[in-house]
RNA sequence: GAUUCCGUAGCUCAGCUGGGAGAGCGCCACCUUGACAGGGUGGAGGUCGUUGGUUCGAGCCCAAUCGGAAUCACCA
């Protein structure tokens, strides 16, 4: 073994400890899935982030869980692939491109198709470089040489596959049907796409003149522009209200124009005045009852949002503006005779935010019950079945497919996959293929391309060579082990991913999805641009590391739940890895010239010694066990209260004996156990903090060339000691005892003090006369007595611990009455328990019915408190006596 | 209207498919012990929203109820 470095620097300094080190393992290849044929494949595919900016804190949330399941498996002999890419966001992306256009003064239009791509393509290479090199400040062990894009030569032809095939199937159709429209982006949405929230809006109510009589109809509407577009009056069929005016003509205000009175049964005859106006061209309950009746169509507005010749003297108007003017001249005309407040849910677009119109258009559609009948299928079968994790997410996820809507796939853009669809200059006629027609002069390819969401949905398979299902990577790689993403995607994307997947492959995409929630500020607050409260994770990484930030994401939550960010929680995360880094320069210094050779456990293991190893042991367990579940948090817990509280607290105190002592034998069994516990350790802390622990393990006694190709940590049952961990438990509650008396007597540990231990029995003698030098190390006594008789003093502080009783004489240190007090406060806490146990153990449906388990654990308990009580008692009688 | 989540220590949250209430931060007292003062030791602080039920036993299961949040669907 090469001479290394083997001191650390006295305080943690993430920076030093994360530069290069990324670099390191991309050159050691140890992120590259191997297609080692006796390795079982693991496989996650990265969602994609949009190649519209930077990463932000949902990312590095999302993609660390990733990674720490990614490592593990690593380290557990899996080959791992973790395949990273990106998606062309095509309204997100356009938008923001147009938006720069916008600030030079021009508009894609200016530039045309093809120049306008150009741009976005070099936005595209921008941003990709500069997610990159997110992803390694985050250190995540992604395999670059399979990276993908949604818009790639392989990603598009599986595209353009999955488009033929199912317009071939006639599960793609185009028509004219209601669309959500925004007028701000121009482009149709899907009905997801779509956010409503409650609005403070009106209800106005109109009389309609009936013809040829003095009466009219009443109806009321929120949208009041729209009536512009009326082409009829529907009541209910039953209502005897209006029953004898069906068929009648109504005369449109304003417009002039003669619509007819209808019956229908969409119409609830309990709300409003029972009779509602119809707009087929903008509304699509309206466009139903209008096919079921025949009803002409009358557009009324621009694509824009202004209105448009239909709308005769109101042409060129915004619809906003629009719906002013008309209620001002329906209010003169006396049609428009109430208003009133009414509060109703608005639809706006998720991109632009904008209000979404309900708009007649022409526009390509998904058939998706078909889809959705073969996804609920899936589910039935426990083996074949996607698994959500927290299970309650499958529900919400049947109740979509259940409930499932036609999917308007058409977008209004320039940015993404164009349709591959193309209609004859003179036939019309409606050509669908994976190429272009052979007579392309003939022919015009459809203007619109695919939502993002097309391409997304098929990432898990197209990103591995299909459509070739031949292809290597797809025969071994799919499907995939677990997806990991955020609640507010199942509908977009891992819905979509599964019906697409169930129809192309025939299997799920993945078997486990995890899902998470949403990051939001301390308040509880969504994080958004608009609040300005978002935080950058670069930021975060630049204050206290990658490892901090990782540890606080993974530990913040349990899954399923939202993670509110607090920088003290961050900061108490830098903590823990400062103890690791302290803890293991302790090591580090007491290990000079040890190699990994050098590591022998077989010797005689000190008390110490035996204790963490059974500890560790729990550990790996807990830790493995609760990492293969996606608990992050509490695998990171068992984590942290080992580390902190049982390696820091009390082996390495414990080990200093040896340490420092002259005994080279114990020396060296106990760098090995120091050697081989920080090993393990670091091993399992690794896929929550990979670079400070492959730091501290490269200068650890290792063997290997990085900690991210090592071998996960085995519980190992030889190391495993009932009677140790039972033997620390005493030693370590007398410590503790002492402790407590004297911070009672105001007495500080660099006082000595006599300690007497009276044992029960001569086993514990023998026991504690063994550990003595531990005693002397964390009671420093001047004198120390461990017997089971003895001269009690009179004048002594006392306590009781199982299997024996100490006392400390300290001679006018104590104050009598407050020591009295004392006891008897003991005393009625050990009276209390014994009484809580008989109790319970006397009831005779606890001792038949519960557990023989816990029962016996009982009985034990009131064995250990009786004699503790007794023995408290006892104390107390002589004092007082 | 349907569904879901949350309500546990001052704050933020855990609580492992029911078996003696936990952590971090904050607070109080003490400690310059040779890895760490961004440390150590000791301590205070909780009717586990409320009410019933199931059970030998409920923070955990069931029902109802109050309060907060989210998603879906909505009547013009």
């Amino acid at each position: 073994m090469s001479e290394k470095e083997t001191s650390l620097p006295s305080k943690y300094n993430p920076q030093d400890v994360e530069k290069g080190r990324y670099q390191f393992w991309l050159k050691g290849k140890f992120f590259e899935a191997t297609g080692n044929p006796n390795k079982e494949p693991f496989t996650i595919v990265i969602p994609p982030p949009n190649v519209t900016g930077r990463l932000h804190l949902g990312h590095a949330w999302d993609t660390t869980m990733q990674d720490t399941v990614a490592r593990m498996k690593r380290m557990q002999g899996y080959d791992v692939l973790w395949l990273p890419g990106m998606d062309h966001a095509g309204i997100a992306t356009q938008a923001v491109v147009e938006a720069k256009l916008k600030e030079e003064g021009k508009n894609r239009y200016d530039l045309g198709r093809e120049k306008f791509l150009e741009k976005v393509w070099e936005w595209k290479e921008e941003y990709a470089t500069f997610i990159r090199s997110q992803w390694e400040k985050l250190g995540l062990g992604l395999d670059y040489t399979r990276e993908r894009f949604t818009m790639d030569d392989g990603l598009s032809e599986a595209v353009r596959e999955v488009f033929v095939r199912l317009y071939e199937k006639g599960l793609i159709y185009r028509g004219e049907y209601i669309i959500n429209w925004d007028p701000q982006t121009k482009t149709a949405l899907s009905d997801i796409e779509v956010i409503y929230e409650e609005v403070q809006g009106k209800f106005y109510h109109m009389h309609y003149p009936i013809k040829d009589s003095d009466v009219t109809i009443d109806i009321a509407t929120t949208r009041p522009e729209t009536m512009l577009g009326d082409t009829a009056v529907a009541v209910h069929p039953d209502d005897e209200r209006y029953k004898h005016l069906i068929g009648k003509k109504v005369i449109l205000p304003i417009v002039g124009r003669e619509i007819e009175i209808i019956a229908d049964d969409y119409v609830d005859q309990e709300f409003g005045s029972g009779a509602v106006k119809i707009t087929p061209a903008h509304d699509p309950n309206d466009f139903e009852i209008g096919n079921r009746h025949n009803l002409e169509r009358v557009l009324v507005m621009n694509e824009d949002g202004t209105m448009n010749k239909n709308a005769g003297k109101y042409e060129g108007l915004d619809r906003f503006e629009c719906r002013k003017q008309i209620v001002k001249d329906l209010q003169d005309e006396g049609v428009l005779f109430h208003i009133e407040d009414h509060v109703h849910q608005v639809g706006h677009s998720e991109r632009s935010g904008a209000v979404v119109e309900p708009y007649l258009s022409t526009q390509w559609f998904v058939n998706m019950q078909p889809l959705a009948d073969r996804a609920i299928e899936l589910q039935k079968d426990e083996d074949k079945k996607v698994n959500f994790v927290p299970e309650r997410f499958e529900q919400t996820y049947m109740h979509w497919m259940e409930n499932i809507r036609d999917w308007c796939i058409s977008r209004q853009l320039w940015w993404g996959h164009r349709i591959p669809a193309w209609y004859h200059k003179e036939t019309q006629e409606v050509y669908v293929g994976r190429e272009a027609p052979e007579d392309i002069e003939n022919w015009e390819q459809d203007e619109d391309v695919l939502d993002t969401w097309f391409s997304s949905a098929l990432w898990p398979f197209s990103t591995m060579g299909w459509p070739d299902e031949e292809a290597e990577d797809f025969k071994r790689y799919f499907p995939t082990d677990v997806l990991v993403t955020g609640y507010d995607i199942i509908f977009f994307w891992v819905a979509r991913m599964i019906f697409q997947s169930k129809e192309f492959t025939g299997q799920r995409p993945f078997k486990d999805v995890l899902i998470h929630g949403l990051i939001r500020d301390a308040e509880g607050r969504k994080m958004s641009k608009s609040l300005g409260n978002g935080v950058d994770p670069m930021d975060v990484i630049d204050k206290y590391g990658a490892d901090s930030l990782r540890f606080f994401l993974l530990t913040g939550s349990t899954p399923g739940q939202d993670l509110r960010f607090h920088w003290e929680r961050v900061e108490s995360t830098w903590n823990f890895a400062n103890k690791v880094w302290n803890a293991s320069r302790f090591a580090l210094m007491n290990m000079d010239g040890f190699t990994y050779e050098d590591i022998d456990l077989s010797g005689d293991l000190l008390l110490a010694d035996k204790w963490i190893l059974t500890r560790l042991n729990e550990t790996i367990k807990m830790v493995t066990y609760n990492t293969n579940k996606y608990e992050f948090g509490e695998a990171g817990r068992y984590l942290y209260n080992f580390i902190w509280d049982e390696l820091c607290d009390w082996y390495i105190e414990m080990a200093k004996l040896p340490l420092y002592g002259d005994n080279e034998e114990k020396k060296k069994t106990t760098r090995s156990v120091l050697a081989y516990v920080f090993d393990q350790t670091m091993r399992m802390l690794h896929p929550f903090m990979p670079f400070i622990t492959e730091e501290i393990w490269q200068k650890l006694p290792h063997e290997g060339v990085s900690i991210t190709v090592a071998q996960w940590p085995e519980v190992r049952e030889e190391f495993h000691d009932e009677q140790a961990a039972k033997e620390m438990e005493r030693l370590v509650s007398i410590i503790k005892s002492v402790r407590n008396i004297r911070a009672e007597v105001d007495t500080p540990m660099s006082k000595e003090i006599t300690l007497l231990i009276q044992a029960k029995n001569d086993e514990i003698v023998e026991e504690l006369t063994n550990e003595r030098a531990y005693l002397e190390r964390f009671c420093n006594p001047s004198e120390l007595v461990i017997a089971t008789e003895m001269d009690v003093p009179e004048k002594a502080m006392s306590a009781v611990v199982t299997g024996a009783e100490i006392f400390l004489p300290l001679e006018g240190l104590i104050d009598f009455d407050k020591e009295i007090e004392r006891l008897e406060k003991e005393l009625e806490k050990w009276t209390k328990e014994v009484d809580r146990v008989q109790k319970k153990l006397a009831n005779k449906g606890f001792v038949t019915k519960a557990p023989k388990k816990i029962v016996e654990e009982e009985k034990r308990k009131e064995k250990d408190y009786l004699e503790k009580q007794a023995n408290v008692r006892e104390r107390l009688q002589e004092l007082k006596g």
